[in-house]
RNA sequence: ACGACCGUAGCUCAGUUGGUUAGAGCACUACCUUGACAUGGUAGGGGUCGGUGGUUCGAAUCCACUCGGUCGUACCA
C-alpha cells in the first residue's frame, strides 16, 4: 500500500466496476437476488437542468441520497435511485439562442422553429452529458440503463396524456387574463419566476379633469390620482374613490375626461380605494395591474391594453369589455406621439406632457419594490394574454391532506408550514408558455378559433368528427417545464404504462430536495400525482413517503455562490484540485459583466494563492454529510474539507498497519484455529456494537452529521489511538500466547472490515478499494468467482448489525481504567516537559484490590502506551517517594521526581489542580446547600451530586498532603 | 408589516424530553520524526451559549420582551 492515500488512483477504476457489473439496478431485476429482493426504497433524483453543470448544491443532495440508497441496498432492500435530466425550457432555449448568436449571428427567428428544436437536440446530445460524467464522479448510484429525459418519447406521451386528461375533466381551460410577462423573453413566466427588488422611484400626482362641469366637494375640478406609473393611464378605464368617502362620494357614476387622450371614463365606488391613503382616489387601468384586474371586473370596466409583446407603446390599443371579448367602447387609437416608445422611454414623455398641460400636481420620492424576471432580469409588465390554466384549487385540496394526515412528511418538519401557507392560497396555474422548447401544447384551433384537444391532429380530427377540408392548426405554445416535472415520480416510472417498475416503486420512500423548489416542485409533484396515481383501491398516491428538505451551500462569509460574485466552488476541483490560473479563468473567463472581472480576479488570488489542492470524493463527500445537520444552510469551510482528506488518509494508515500485521499471518479467518480475546479486542467490539446502534439510528433520522462524526469519532479517537495501540504490546510480546495474538489479528481485521461496511454509504470509494484487501482475512471471500456468477463487493454486503451480547461491561470498564491511567502518567510527562522518549517509573498507592488485578492483567499496556519503564505498587505503610502525583478514582499515580521532575513546577501543577477542584467544589457545596435543590430535585440526582462532592474533597486532600510533603522536602 | 429560521470557542458547526466541569473539526501554544499515518503523536490554552426579564431546586435548552442576521410572503394609488 502507498503511505499515503491516492484518490485519484482508485476512484475511477472502483465506479467503472460497480456500473459495469450493475451493482446499481435494483435487486429485484438482477437475475441472481431476485428472489431475496426486500421491500423497495426508491429516490428520484430531482431532475437538474439539461444545460447545467453540478455545483455545490448538487454535489450535497447527491451526497446525501447516495448515502441513503447505498444504506438500504445495504441493508437488503430492492433500491432504485432514479436519474435524469430536465429539459429547462427558458434556461436551454436561451443557451442555445446565445450560442447561434455568437457562432452565426442567427436569431431563432431566422432558422425557424422546427429548426431550431433540432439545433437544441444537436446541442443536448453534444452537452447533455456534462452532468451525468460529474454524478460518476461524485460516486453516485444511480441506475443508468433507465435514465430519463423530460422531452424523451415516453416521458413527452406522459405530458401530453396528463394534459388531455385534465382538459377532459375540465381542470385545464383556456382563459384571457393578466400574466406576469416578460418583454424580454416574450413569455408569461410564474409568480414564483417573478423576483421582487427594492428600487427608489416616483410617485407622480396627476390632475384628471372632471367631465360634464363636474365639481368635487371642496369646489375642485379635478381628481388627483398618484401613480408610479403614469405610462399606463393611456390604458385607464376608470378612476375609483371609496363609497363612504364624502369628499368624492357623490361624483360616482360621473365621468373623467382622461388627459392626452381624452377618453371619457367613469367615477366608480369600489373599496379598493382607501380613504386613508394617497388622495383617496386611484386610476384603475384593469389590463395593466393586477389590483386594477379586479376592481375592473367588479365594476364591469372595459380592458384597454396599450403595450405590445416586447413592451412598447402600440399606435393602436386593443380594446376589451369585461369579459374579454373584443369591443369599441373606446375609441382604440393612441396618441401617435408615443407609438413605438419603449415603456419607460413613454413614461418620461407622459410626464412631460402632463406637467405641459399644468396637470402634473406633485411629484414625490417613492421607495416600491419592482418585479423583475428572474432569467431575463427585466421588469416584468402585467399583460392581458390568451393562456392555459391548470384548477389547481382543486387539485391542491388532496395534496394539503395527505401532509396533514401524515402521509407525507417533511424533514424538517417547519416545511410544512412553508408548504400548507402556499397551497392554501394557491391560484390557479398558467401552464402555458410562449417558448419553442418543451413540450408542446395538445390543442388545434379551426378557422373560428375552437378548440380541440387530443394527442395529434388525426387523434383530434377523429374525436371530434371533424372533416378533412377544416383546417385546424396547432397552439403554438408549450407547457411549463414545472408542468412535465410535476409528472417526474410515475412518468420515469413508465406511466401512462402500468410497468412492473411503476407497480413496485410507487410511491417513492424519500425525496431529496432543497427548500426552494417547494413550491415550483414538490407542491406540484403533490398535486398532479395525487390526482393521476391510485391504488389498487382507488385511493390517491402520493409521490414519495418523506420530503428530506436541504439547506443551500454558501461560500464561507455565508454569501449564496453565484458567477457574478466569483465565489462558486466546482465540486469537482475539490476532489481533483485545480491551479489558480485555471481556477482564474474558470471563474473570470467568458463573463456576462466583464467589469466584475478584476474583483473576482483578486478575490480569488486571495483565498486560493495556491489554487485548490486534490482533496479525492470521500472527503468531499464525508465533509458534506458531516455539515449535513437538518434543514440549515451550510457555509462551506475549505478547512473541514481539508480535515476530512486528513480523516480519509488516518483510514488508510490504520489499513495499512492491520494489513502489515495480518499479512501471512494467521488471524483465524475461517474459525479452524483456535483464539483469545483480549481485553482490547473485548472493548473495541463492544464500542464497535455502540457505534453500529448509533449510525443506524442517525441515518434513520436523517442525521448525516451525525452519523459521519460517530464514524470520525469511533474510527480515530477509539481504534486509532487507542486500539491499534494497545495491539501493538500484544504483537510486538514474544511471550504473549498464539491464542492472544491470532485473537488481536482476528479483531484488527474484523473491526476494520465491519468498520468500511459502516462508512460505506458516505465514502464509497476507500471503503471499497480497502475492503477488498481486508475482507479475506475477515473471512470473506471476495475473488470473483465467475463460474457460479458471485462477484463481490462491500456495495453489496450487509449493513453492520450491533450484537448486544457482544458488549463486554467489564473490558469496557477495564480499559476505561487504562486509559484513565495511561492519560495521568502523560498528563504529568507532558506538564512536566518531560521527553517522549524518556520511560518512567511510576508508583502506585492507595492500591484497591480492583486496581490490583487490572494492574497485573494490563500492567503491560501501560507500560506500552504511556512509556513506563517499570511499575510499583506501594502497600499500605510504605513510605511514598516524592514524586509528581495524579490520581484516577481512589488511586493514586506517581511518577518520582529523582532524575526528571522540577519540584516548584509540580507544586505550580498540584495548585492549579487543587484550584480546580475548589472552583467544583464550591459550584456543588453551593448546590447542595440550596434547600430547594435537595428537597425537590430527584433523589437520584442530588445522590449523584453529593457523590460527586465526596470524590472532589477526597482528591482536594489527597492532593494537598501531596503537595505538603513535597514542600517539606 | 407578518411569518419562519438562525445567533454557542478565532472560524465552521453539534448540543436529543431542562439535571456531570457546554462538545467536535480546523486554527492556536509547548514538546516529539516512536516501525500505520507529520495529511501524524502527546499535553495544553480558549466560551458569563446575542441581550434583558421570567418560570424552575436547577435554563444553552421552556416563556416574554429586545437587538442583530438570513429567507419567505404581503404592501407599495
Amino acid at each position: 500500500m502507498e503511505k499515503t492515500f491516492q484518490p485519484r488512483d482508485v476512484e475511477q477504476r472502483w465506479y467503472q466496476l460497480w456500473e459495469q457489473r450493475g451493482y446499481f439496478a435494483p435487486a429485484s431485476e438482477n437475475p441472481k437476488t431476485a428472489n431475496s429482493a426486500g421491500d423497495p426504497f426508491c429516490i428520484m433524483i430531482p431532475p437538474p437542468n439539461v444545460t447545467g453543470s453540478l455545483h455545490m448544491g448538487h454535489a450535497f443532495q447527491h451526497t446525501i441520497m447516495d448515502a441513503l440508497t447505498r444504506y438500504q441496498r445495504m441493508n437488503g432492500k430492492n433500491t432504485l435511485w432514479q436519474v435524469g435530466t430536465d429539459h429547462a425550457g427558458i434556461a436551454t432555449q436561451m443557451v442555445v439562442e446565445r450560442k447561434l448568436a455568437a457562432e452565426s449571428n442567427q436569431s431563432r427567428h431566422d432558422l425557424g422553429r422546427d429548426a431550431f428544436i433540432d439545433k437544441i437536440w444537436e446541442w443536448k446530445e453534444s452537452s447533455g452529458g456534462t452532468i451525468t460524467q460529474q454524478m460518476r464522479r461524485l460516486g453516485n448510484s444511480v441506475d443508468w440503463p433507465s435514465e430519463r429525459f423530460t422531452m424523451d418519447d415516453g416521458f413527452y406521451a406522459g405530458v401530453q396524456q396528463a394534459f388531455i386528461q385534465l382538459h377532459e375533466q375540465g381542470l385545464i381551460y383556456r382563459g384571457k387574463r393578466l400574466v406576469n410577462w416578460d418583454p424580454k423573453l416574450q413569455t408569461a413566466i410564474s409568480d414564483l419566476e417573478v423576483e421582487n427588488k427594492d428600487s427608489k422611484g416616483s410617485m407622480w400626482h396627476i390632475r384628471y379633469p372632471l367631465a360634464d362641469g363636474a365639481k368635487t366637494a371642496d369646489g375642485k375640478d379635478y381628481l388627483i390620482v398618484a401613480t408610479t406609473r403614469p405610462e399606463t393611464l393611456l390604458g385607464d378605464t376608470g378612476v375609483a374613490v371609496n363609497a363612504k368617502d364624502p369628499r368624492y362620494k357623490d361624483l360616482i357614476g360621473k365621468f373623467i375626461t382622461l388627459p392626452l387622450i381624452n377618453r371619457r371614463i367613469p367615477i366608480i365606488g369600489d373599496d379598493h380605494a382607501d380613504m386613508e391613503k394617497g388622495t383617496g382616489c386611484v386610476k384603475i387601468t384593469p389590463a395593466h395591474d393586477f389590483n386594477d384586474y379586479e376592481v375592473g371586473k367588479r365594476n364591469k370596466l372595459s380592458l384597454i391594453n396599450i403595450l405590445s409583446r416586447d413592451g412598447m407603446i402600440r399606435s393602436i390599443a386593443e380594446v376589451f369589455d369585461c369579459e374579454g371579448n373584443v369591443s369599441t367602447d373606446y375609441d382604440n387609437q393612441l396618441p401617435e406621439q408615443y407609438a413605438g416608445l419603449e415603456r419607460f422611454a413613454a413614461r418620461k414623455a407622459v410626464v412631460a406632457d402632463i406637467d405641459a398641460l399644468g396637470l402634473l400636481d406633485d411629484v414625490k420620492a417613492h421607495d416600491l419594490s419592482v418585479p423583475y424576471g428572474d432569467r431575463s432580469n427585466v421588469v416584468i409588465e402585467p399583460m392581458l394574454t390568451d393562456q392555459w390554466y391548470v384548477d389547481a384549487k382543486t387539485l391542491a385540496k388532496p395534496a394539503i391532506e395527505a401532509v396533514e394526515d401524515g402521509s407525507v412528511k417533511f424533514v424538517p418538519k417547519q416545511y410544512e408550514n412553508m408548504y400548507f401557507s402556499w397551497m392554501r392560497e394557491i391560484q390557479d396555474w398558467c401552464i402555458s408558455r410562449q417558448l419553442w422548447w418543451g413540450h408542446r401544447i395538445p390543442a388545434w384551433y379551426d378557422e373560428e378559433g375552437n378548440v380541440y384537444v387530443g394527442f395529434d391532429e388525426n387523434n383530434v380530427r377523429e374525436k371530434h368528427s371533424l372533416a378533412s377540408e377544416i383546417k385546424l392548426t396547432q397552439d403554438d405554445d408549450v407547457l411549463d417545464t414545472w408542468f412535465s416535472s410535476a409528472l417526474w415520480t410515475f412518468g420515469t416510472l413508465g406511466w401512462p404504462e402500468i410497468t412492473e417498475r411503476l407497480k413496485t416503486f410507487h410511491p417513492t420512500s424519500v425525496l431529496v430536495t432543497g427548500f426552494d423548489i417547494i413550491f415550483f416542485w414538490v407542491a406540484r409533484m403533490m398535486m398532479m400525482t395525487m390526482h393521476f396515481m391510485k391504488d389498487e383501491n382507488g385511493k390517491p398516491q402520493v409521490p414519495f413517503e418523506t420530503v428530506y428538505v436541504t439547506g443551500l451551500i454558501r461560500d464561507e462569509a455565508g454569501q449564496k455562490m453565484s458567477k457574478s460574485k466569483g465565489n462558486v466552488l466546482d465540486p469537482l476541483d475539490m476532489i481533483d484540485g485545480i491551479s489558480l490560473e485555471a481556477l482564474l479563468e474558470k471563474r473570470t473567463g467568458n463573463m456576462m459583466q466583464p467589469h466584475l472581472q478584476e474583483k473576482i480576479g483578486k478575490r480569488t488570488q486571495k483565498e486560493f494563492p495556491e489554487g485548490i489542492a486534490a482533496h479525492g470524493t470521500d472527503a468531499l463527500r464525508f465533509t458534506l454529510a458531516a455539515l449535513a445537520s437538518t434543514g440549515r444552510d451550510i457555509n462551506w469551510d475549505m478547512n473541514r474539507l481539508e480535515g476530512y482528506r486528513n480523516f480519509c488518509n488516518k483510514i488508510w494508515n490504520a489499513a495499512r498497519y492491520v494489513l502489515m500485521n495480518i499479512e501471512g499471518q494467521e488471524c483465524a479467518a475461517d474459525n479452524s484455529q483456535n483464539y483469545q480475546l483480549s481485553l482490547a479486542d473485548k472493548w473495541i467490539i463492544s464500542q464497535l456494537q455502540k457505534t453500529e446502534t448509533a449510525i443506524r439510528k442517525h441515518f434513520d433520522e436523517y442525521r448525516f452529521d451525525l452519523a459521519s462524526q460517530a464514524l470520525y469519532d469511533f474510527i480515530w479517537n477509539e481504534y486509532c489511538d487507542w486500539y491499534l495501540e494497545l495491539s501493538k504490546p500484544i504483537l510486538a510480546d514474544p511471550n504473549a500466547s498464539t491464542e492472544l495474538q491470532i485473537g488481536t489479528r482476528r479483531t484488527l481485521a474484523r473491526v476494520l472490515e465491519a468498520t468500511l461496511r459502516l462508512a460505506h454509504p458516505i465514502m464509497p470509494f476507500i471503503t471499497e478499494e480497502i475492503w477488498q484487501s481486508i475482507a479475506p482475512y475477515a473471512g470473506i471471500n471476495v475473488s470473483s468467482d465467475k463460474d457460479n456468477g458471485e462477484e463481490h463487493s462491500i456495495m453489496l454486503q450487509a449493513y453492520p448489525t450491533p450484537d448486544a451480547s457482544k458488549i463486554d461491561i467489564e473490558a469496557v470498564a477495564d480499559i476505561e481504567w487504562v486509559q484513565a491511567v495511561v492519560i495521568a502518567v502523560r498528563n504529568i510527562r507532558g506538564e512536566m516537559n518531560i521527553s517522549p522518549a524518556l520511560a518512567l517509573p511510576v508508583y502506585f498507592s492507595n492500591v484497591s484490590s480492583q486496581d490490583q488485578s487490572r494492574i497485573e492483567s494490563c500492567g503491560q499496556l501501560i507500560q506500552a502506551l504511556a512509556k513506563v519503564e517499570s511499575l510499583t505498587c506501594l502497600k499500605v505503610g510504605d513510605e511514598k517517594p516524592a514524586s509528581a502525583t495524579q490520581l484516577v478514582g481512589e488511586l493514586e499515580i506517581m511518577v518520582p521526581l529523582a532524575g526528571f521532575i522540577d519540584k516548584d513546577a509540580e507544586l505550580a501543577r498540584l495548585d492549579k489542580e487543587i484550584a480546580k477542584l475548589d472552583k467544583e467544589i464550591g459550584r456543588l457545596a453551593g448546590k447542595l446547600g440550596n434547600s430547594g435543590f435537595v428537597a425537590k430535585a430527584p433523589a437520584d440526582v442530588v445522590a449523584k451530586e453529593q457523590q460527586k462532592l465526596a470524590d472532589a474533597e477526597d482528591a482536594k486532600r489527597r492532593l494537598q498532603t501531596q503537595q505538603q510533603q513535597l514542600d517539606e522536602l
